[in-house]
DNA sequence: CGTCTATTTGAATGTACTCAAAAGCGGTGG
DNA sequence: CCACCGCTTTTGAGTACATTCAAATAGACG
């Protein structure tokens, strides 16, 4: 079985778990390894899985029609990944996933997250908490992209992500707080100037 | 009681309800009247409820540092309202919460939604696929926002919610799509004229 | 009818982008 | 260990999209 103890730990803190629940998280989840730029979906495929990763990190993007990449989200350790609107109509996906790190990753089919949300009701409290947590995340930045210049949201970035800064190039960032990466050249030329 | 068929109707959408859990519903939600302009939650305050709203329209917004409002999300005839956020953390919401005609609002309480998740783990995997359906929206939202000039984000605008268009100002609209009503009148002059 | 709010218009300005090119940096193989 | 390759970061000049501020006009509602 697959090495699951950092996603007990994570579900457990949302609830505890039975016995009965952990082996069926054993035998339900499959381990991958994944290489640095190894893509977990590409545009036009349908997202399969619900992807936690153990190790590395992970982005989550999107590519407009100008071929610009739009970073939606990173997931580094102990989070979740996946393009849940592919999921749930099982039709094509409009974005990437694709590892920035060498990561060790925990997949759940939809078949099986199906049965635990069915066989143990438990699992839809915990990812309606984690839905509604993204969500108000989610507004959060979209609310910061109104009504902040891209200076404070490289700095907000900082802030929050501090975790991420040395493992990710600035270009992805850049990509994330929704600038050019030349941009946020100039922008962290006026900071480290002060 | 309330009368609360709308409601009803919009969760058997999603599964099939219970006698029992109809009547703990209409038990346990209270019906509002609101007057165009009045709040259901002002920054500062606390989200004690998750608002449906049967009739009329709502919006959510941040005011930002230079007193500038941008909307959040718009909530007219069978959607949810409400600041996840705070109404988990019980911390006070940095958001408005108001109504843009006079409404009809079905509300839950903390408590009594947190009974829903308890005694009827139904509940937890209803609002569970509302907070993804909530979440893919506003994915989708932020994407646009990195991509698309203005004028193609008032398209989509007009395109996704017709059923707004002419129960809103257009500085609501600007404000959801995060320009200046200033700037949305030049875009609609440049569209009109095509 | 008057008042309040929403919309439009103009001119000046600012924030961020585009395109092009140079410089830096890290890993890999000879 | 050095040379080279690919990728990231920086820099410059010109430009575009959107904002600010002010003022005029139009609409809606009591």
């Amino acid at each position: 079985m697959s090495d699951i103890a950092s996603l007990v730990k994570h579900l457990q803190g949302f609830l505890p778990l039975s016995e009965e629940e952990l082996d069926e998280l054993a035998q339900r989840t499959h381990l991958r390894k994944i290489k640095r730029r190894q893509f977990l979906l590409q545009e036009g495929e349908i997202c399969r899985h619900y992807t936690f990763v153990e190790q590395g990190c992970l982005k989550l993007y999107y590519i407009d029609v100008n071929g610009y990449e739009h970073n939606l989200q990173f997931a580094a350790e102990n989070e979740w990944l996946a393009d849940i609107g592919s999921f749930h109509t099982e039709k094509p996906s409009r974005l990437y996933m694709e590892a920035v790190e060498p990561s060790i990753v925990l997949q759940l089919e939809k078949k099986d997250l199906i049965l635990f949300y069915t066989d143990y009701p438990k699992f839809n409290r915990i990812f309606r908490v984690m839905a509604e947590d993204s969500l108000v995340e989610l507004q959060n930045r979209l609310l910061q992209n109104f009504s902040s210049t891209a200076a404070e949201r490289y700095r907000s970035f900082l802030n929050k992500y501090p975790h991420l800064i040395n493992r990710l190039p600035n270009t992805q960032i850049a990509s994330y707080i929704g600038i050019t990466p030349e941009f946020l050249s100039r922008i962290r030329k006026e900071l480290s100037s002060k």
